[in-house]
DNA sequence: AGCACGCCGACT
DNA sequence: GTCGGCGTGCTC
């Protein structure tokens, strides 16, 4: 008997596919169950899904005349079907976000998955299970004991083993929060024969040492394939592998990138979101789903609990976990001590460093480094410890300038200047990669005299060897590293760690103690701890006080507050480590908190400014951006779908609650000969945002057939979006 | 998205 | 005379 099937594919949504296509199949198929189906002239990978409602109006297959109804073209039974769990998370994925169906759940899969036919990836199974028969049965006996706890890790173990709702887990960095993460694992593993566990953290660069922690804790215990691995820079075939082993409930462990919450783990009882704040658990692209909130969201659907950690938590976070009698939904577990030298556990709580400002109103007129800081950081050369400076600009200088004509090294492409790079001499758009060496003289009127304006890394460290040319390493601290030599000056960037394994060998250079100065982006502010480091500058913040988005402090004072933790994480050191921070508003608040390490104090006023202003998390926000050949096509668009809102079923309805702001050009208005614009929609109340954008769905479908949808190249909604 | 079909410029 | 540019259109 023949049965009718409804599946899932991989079209995007402006395709006017976004529902489930019908197929017809030998055998009933279970929801869930992996097929290939022929769409076209291509065959590809598809999930069987559950009928559409019945009685709904969006029952397709009716209206499409039988004939035309194609078979499924395999059945992948070897994989058993996809849970309802999973497929309610992506079907939220999919309306929440405003993408369709087939091509969120489909995006969520294995890309290898979708490129092997049947007998391929029958194959490739085969080969998995043969290697795990013959992979040696793990032993009990070789387990690493667990560090004993401070007092006060076990408190916070032991209220979140006690919680029934999300728990923010805020922590100094250095608290020892991975170990609380460790041991929560440790914990469902051993009361769970089957039980899973999920840990996200931001940054592909972020999982190997995680990977490695992971993997000495429970490989012995578990089997080696007990801890796996989802992020994009591995290879298709090692993600097929992990995103098997997840599914199949052999992995117990999955550690990842924000990808990784949409691993298939039948058994899930535990998510961990490592750093919550990062901005980098928001997608950019395809659905802009932020993997830490849908974290909350699998963790409720799946019985799971969820602990999300941060030493300098989102606001949003912050404002949900404020005390459950004032309205907040999480459960806040506070670390505030640092432990012991060496990571071991104590109540003597290690040191922070201590915040000293440098008013540049009083510094020589263009200084890079002020002289103070000059001084610490000499001063800690001496002794033979290192310092770290950071600046978030890359290349020699921002922009490269005539002094006889008004030439700038504009981007042909781009609303944005070419930055000046030394090291080969090109211009260098960071927007759109156009490069071209830089022009002997300026292009416009001849002059030879062309200059860098602003300062980027690699200015910095080339002018910190200068102002340092006279120091000398001290003879007496290492035995291991020539004896009064000069300064090594070390700089870590996406430039200087472009190829695979330089920010390692560059990390491992520090870490060796060879370095003593080292210049970088934010890249070196995340994650890695550098012992020996007792001087942390930040040369330049000031950019971030007068930004336009309101989320810009927030952003700041994480960033500053986390480099700040870089150094003096033993507590011997900790006692005299230092953060500098070079500014034209010393005075200003946010500085004042960062003094007392007072996270609480900037939060709240923070958060006070957002509920006068009424901003998230007081409101909801979404944007729809639209690209364009002109500003004014893009800009035409968002307008005309703004105007065509107010003809919508339930208009009235939706104008009480809903405020649409009138399209602007984005920020960075052109990258790459397309113009951007953006429009903000804005409410008090999420489901009024939620409901009034599916609707509006069908107007922007619209807008874009008709005139005003001229020159129109691609539009696309974010929800929740983290700039503005 | 892919992958077709479908009409106008520079090459063997 | 072809090869090939990417502009619409369709896929259960």
């Amino acid at each position: 008997m023949s049965e009718l099937l409804w599946v899932l594919v991989g079209t995007p949504a402006y395709s006017q596919m976004a529902r489930p296509l019908t197929y017809i199949s030998e055998s009933r198929l279970a929801p869930g169950t992996l097929v290939r189906v022929p769409l076209g002239r291509r065959e590809l990978l598809g999930v069987v899904w559950d009928a559409p409602a019945e009685g709904g109006l969006e029952l397709n297959g009716e209206d499409l005349a039988p004939e035309k109804l194609r078979c499924v073209s395999a059945v992948l039974d070897a994989i058993p079907p996809l849970t309802p769990g999973w497929r309610q998370l992506l079907a939220f994925t999919a309306s929440y976000y405003q993408r369709s169906l087939g091509e969120v759940a489909l995006a969520a899969l294995p890309p290898q998955l979708r490129e092997l036919n049947a007998v391929q990836l029958a194959r490739r199974l085969k080969r998995y299970t043969k290697a795990c028969a013959t992979q040696s049965a793990p032993t009990r006996a070789a387990a690493s004991p667990s560090p004993t706890l401070s007092a006060q890790q076990s408190s916070v173990m032991a209220q979140f083993a006690a919680a029934t709702t999300p728990c923010l887990l805020f922590g100094a960095t250095g608290s020892g929060k991975t170990e609380i993460y460790l041991q929560s694992v440790e914990q469902l593993l051993a009361k769970d024969a089957q039980g899973q566990a999920m840990v996200l953290v931001p940054e592909i660069n972020l999982t190997p040492q995680l990977e490695a922690r992971f993997e000495s804790r429970f490989s012995a215990l578990y089997g080696r394939d007990a801890v796996v691995s989802l992020h994009s820079g591995m290879t298709p075939a090692q993600r097929l592998k992990s995103w098997l082993a997840a599914h199949s409930g052999s992995a117990r462990i999955v550690l990842g990138t924000r990808m990784a919450i949409f691993a298939s783990m039948p058994w899930l009882k535990l998510i961990v979101v490592d750093e919550e704040h990062d901005p980098s658990y928001k997608s950019g692209e395809g659905a802009r789903y932020s993997a830490r909130d849908l974290a909350v969201y699998r963790a409720r659907l799946d019985g799971a609990r969820v602990l999300l950690g941060s030493a300098t938590p989102s606001l949003e976070s912050w404002h949900r976990s404020r005390p459950a009698s004032e309205g907040g939904r999480y459960l806040r577990l506070h670390m505030p001590a640092r432990v012991g030298p060496a990571g071991k556990a104590s109540d003597q709580p290690g040191r922070l460093p201590a915040v000293r400002m440098v008013d540049m109103n009083h510094q020589p007129k263009g200084c890079l480094i002020s002289p103070p800081v000059l001084e610490a950081i000499i001063a800690r050369v001496q002794r033979g410890e290192q310092s770290m400076v950071f600046l978030n600009q890359r290349g020699y200088a921002p922009v490269l300038l005539c002094a006889d004509c008004d030439w700038k090294s504009a981007c042909p492409h781009c609303s944005a200047y070419r930055v000046f790079h030394k090291s080969d001499r090109t211009l260098r758009c960071h927007h759109c990669g156009y490069a071209d060496p830089v022009p002997r003289a300026c292009p416009a009127c001849g002059s030879p005299e062309l200059s860098g304006a602003g300062r980027g890394t690699e200015r910095l460290a080339e002018h910190l060897a200068e102002l340092l040319s006279g120091v000398r390493r001290p003879d007496s601290v290492s035995d291991q590293w020539p004896l009064g030599e000069p300064v090594r000056i070390a700089r870590i960037d996406a430039d200087s760690t472009r190829l695979k394994g330089q920010l390692g060998s560059q990390l491992a250079r520090v870490h060796s103690g060879e370095v003593d100065v080292l210049v970088g982006t934010q890249m070196i502010a995340k994650g890695h701890d550098f012992r020996g480091i007792t001087l942390v500058a930040a040369v330049n913040p000031d950019q971030a006080l007068f930004s336009s988005d309101f989320r810009a402090p927030e952003r700041l004072f994480s960033l500053l507050l986390q480099a700040a933790g870089r150094s003096g994480r033993d507590a011997d050191i900790g006692t005299r480590s230092e953060m500098w921070l070079q500014s034209h508003q010393p005075r200003h608040p946010l500085f004042e908190f960062l003094k007392q390490h007072d996270f609480a104090g900037f939060a709240g006023q923070q958060l006070n400014q957002r509920a006068q202003a009424g901003l998230p998390p007081f409101s909801f926000q979404a944007l729809v951006r639209a690209e364009a050949r002109s500003q004014q096509q893009a800009q035409g668009f968002l307008d005309a779908a703004r105007a065509g809102a107010a003809s919508m079923q339930h208009a009235q309805e939706f104008a009480a609650g809903i405020n649409l702001y009138p399209a602007v050009p984005m920020s960075m208005p052109r990258v790459a000969n397309v113009e951007r614009a953006q429009m903000l929609i804005e409410s008090v109340s999420r489901t009024a945002l939620q409901r009034f954008l599916s609707s509006w769905q069908a107007v922007l479908h619209q807008t874009r057939g008709q005139e005003a949808g001229n020159g129109l190249l691609r539009w696309a909604i974010d929800v929740d979006p983290l700039a503005i």
